[in-house]
DNA sequence: ATGGCCACAGGTTGTGGA
């Protein structure tokens, strides 16, 4: 069982690399962010006859996230219950026994703009309804763009970066406070190259400089990560021309 | 030099992303 999680920024631009990748890479279970569609605008019938399922929840330019799936999907809920927000940013389902939750967390822009104090308080609601959720589903997963990079080692330039957005002190403990409610962050569950990093500005040569950080996660619960035998990051499809600025991430259950 | 690139709506530029 592979369960993954990739901001393609536009799908209907990204659609033709969704399908080479699902191709590629037959995953079970797919959380898709910043698709930036109207759900009457949804390709269903493309993803379907890839062999997928799939749920969606999008709005007109901005946000919107979809759940792929090869097996039923069932229990389908869009956005926390906890917190009134006019954007798309949370779908919620039930596949094969888990509880998959599909985020993108807000961006936040600068540290201590509005977009920061909505992304602080989105967090803090999202760590109230999921203690609910995980109380409710031991099997849970919550995968996304979470556009916080946990720690130094998951940024190429600390220094630059450090208090920036992404890489702030309260950002970084909303994160903590989700790990603390016994969810883990799969990728560092296991041994890992240096330098790993999900996204990379689409200026200055960043990817091919590997200037990057690490904010797209897969965090498990106690029973999931039990099952985890591995999490990887995939550059590939980062390489195709016109490209996601985001790559997919890929945990393995078994 | 505080921008560089990309997607979008919509219009000959501004906003948001990260």
């Amino acid at each position: 069982m592979k369960i993954a999680t990739w901001n393609v920024n536009s799908l209907k631009v990204r659609l033709p690399h969704l399908l080479q990748w699902l191709a590629d890479n037959p995953v079970d279970v797919l959380c898709l962010q910043e698709t930036k569609l109207t759900d009457d605008k949804f390709p269903v019938a493309d993803i379907n006859a890839a062999g997928y399922q799939v749920v969606f929840s999008g709005q007109k330019t901005y946000n919107g996230v979809a759940i792929l799936s090869k097996l039923p999907i069932t229990d389908v809920v869009a956005n926390n219950p906890r917190y009134e927000d006019a954007q798309q940013r949370i779908l919620a389902a039930t596949i094969d026994g888990m509880r998959i939750i599909c985020a993108y967390v807000p961006n936040g822009q600068a540290v201590d703009s509005d977009k920061y104090a909505y992304k602080l308080a989105w967090l803090a609601s999202l760590r109230e309804w999921l203690a609910d959720e995980m109380a409710a589903h031991p099997q849970l997963a919550i995968l996304g763009d979470y556009n916080i990079a946990p720690a130094d080692r998951d940024v190429h330039d600390p220094a630059e970066w450090e208090g920036q957005i992404h890489c702030s002190e309260r950002e970084r403990a909303a994160l903590l406070a989700l790990n603390e409610l016994g969810l883990v962050d799969s990728f560092r569950m296991f041994e890992q190259a240096d330098k790993s990093y999900s996204w990379w500005d689409y200026r200055q040569l960043a990817f091919r400089r590997n200037r990057g950080l690490r904010i797209d996660h897969i965090l498990l619960s106690g029973a999931l990560a039990a099952r985890c035998t591995a999490c990887a990051i995939d550059r590939a499809p980062r390489k195709w021309e016109q490209p996601s600025d985001h790559v997919p991430v890929v945990a393995t259950l078994n």
